[in-house]
DNA sequence: CGTCATGTTAAGGA
DNA sequence: TTCCTTAACATGAC
């Protein structure tokens, strides 16, 4: 569930189903999701402690803890990778396939399940100091944008792609805003005026906030992994669980007619990633 | 069978 | 040293 709107949706659902809940336990299905952190470590340092606020930078997610003597506070992290998914359950329930960690709260267990174990939970904060400004925060400003892409022979596509200079932002959402700024994905960030930089900047605003006001106006259900919560399951083009779907104007959408153009939508890779894009609006 | 998938990062090259 | 590129990770959908 991966890139920024989704995870800012997740953290507002989650928010207030657990503030104030306390971590009973923790159990660690999958070592590869804490990394070199061990299960006894993490453990001794979480448990007893309460969630205090779920928090964001970028696409991972920060649960605030308080221990009990209500002097130390730490950070759980928890990136989604790929496939990462969370919610709660309840303890009677059993576990589905592809959990990776699950965290106690007493009758309810939230459960992290993430088949392609891409994601990644830990107590140490240090991995969120790298990133850059969030994208969704009014730390990320125009000048902000534009010495993103000074000095660098570095494609847009791929500077705009990576965390340490602006966090949240992946590959779905940098193809549509490119397409949106009519702005090629291969050309160098330094090459761009500063009219396209300015362009490029409301059009990240406001593909965000859109994608937020959109996750957020669907009805859904974070309480099970039964129920699903609906949303997020692209590459699938029957609509995974016969659920909502987002809407993309330019991502998954090769071979098909440019709204605007009436060109052909290409696709190429990048970085070994997969680049939408419109070879007449995007030259 | 093969190709693709919302992401990160260690290792190697220039 | 820095800056950049590539391959690898693991599983499922089509």
């Amino acid at each position: 569930m991966p890139e920024l709107p989704e995870v800012e949706v997740l953290r507002r659902h989650l928010n207030p189903i657990l503030t104030n809940k306390k971590i009973v336990g923790v159990e660690v299905l999958k070592l590869r999701t804490i990394r070199t952190e061990s299960p006894s470590y993490i453990q001794d340092a979480i448990v007893g402690c309460t969630i205090k606020n779920v928090g964001r930078k970028g696409k991972f997610l920060e649960l605030e803890l308080v221990g009990s003597e209500s002097l130390l506070t730490l950070s759980l992290i928890i990136h989604l990778g790929m496939t990462g998914r969370l919610f709660l359950q309840n303890s009677s329930e059993l576990f589905p396939k592809h959990v990776a960690m699950v965290f106690l709260l007493g009758e309810e267990y939230l459960v992290f399940k993430d088949p392609r174990s891409f994601g990644r939970v830990s107590i140490n904060n240090s991995i969120i100091k790298n990133l850059g400004v969030d994208a969704y925060s009014s730390d990320f400003t125009e000048d902000v944008l534009a010495s993103v892409f000074q000095n660098t022979k570095q494609s847009v596509k791929d500077r705009l792609m990576n965390q340490k200079f602006i966090a949240g932002l992946g590959n779905i959402y940098v193809c549509e805003v490119l397409y949106m700024s009519r702005i090629s994905p291969f050309v160098s960030g330094s090459s761009l005026s500063i009219q396209q930089v300015k362009t490029l900047y409301e059009n990240i605003n406001s593909i965000l906030h859109e994608q937020v006001r959109f996750g957020l106006s669907l009805d859904l259900d974070f309480s099970g992994e039964s129920k699903s919560d609906g949303l997020f399951y692209y590459g699938s083009k029957s609509g995974h669980r016969g659920q909502i779907k987002e809407q993309f104007k330019i991502y998954g959408r090769e071979g098909i007619v440019c709204s605007i153009c009436n060109s052909l939508i290409q696709r190429t890779s990048q970085s070994n990633r997969s680049t939408y894009y419109c070879p007449k609006c995007q030259s």
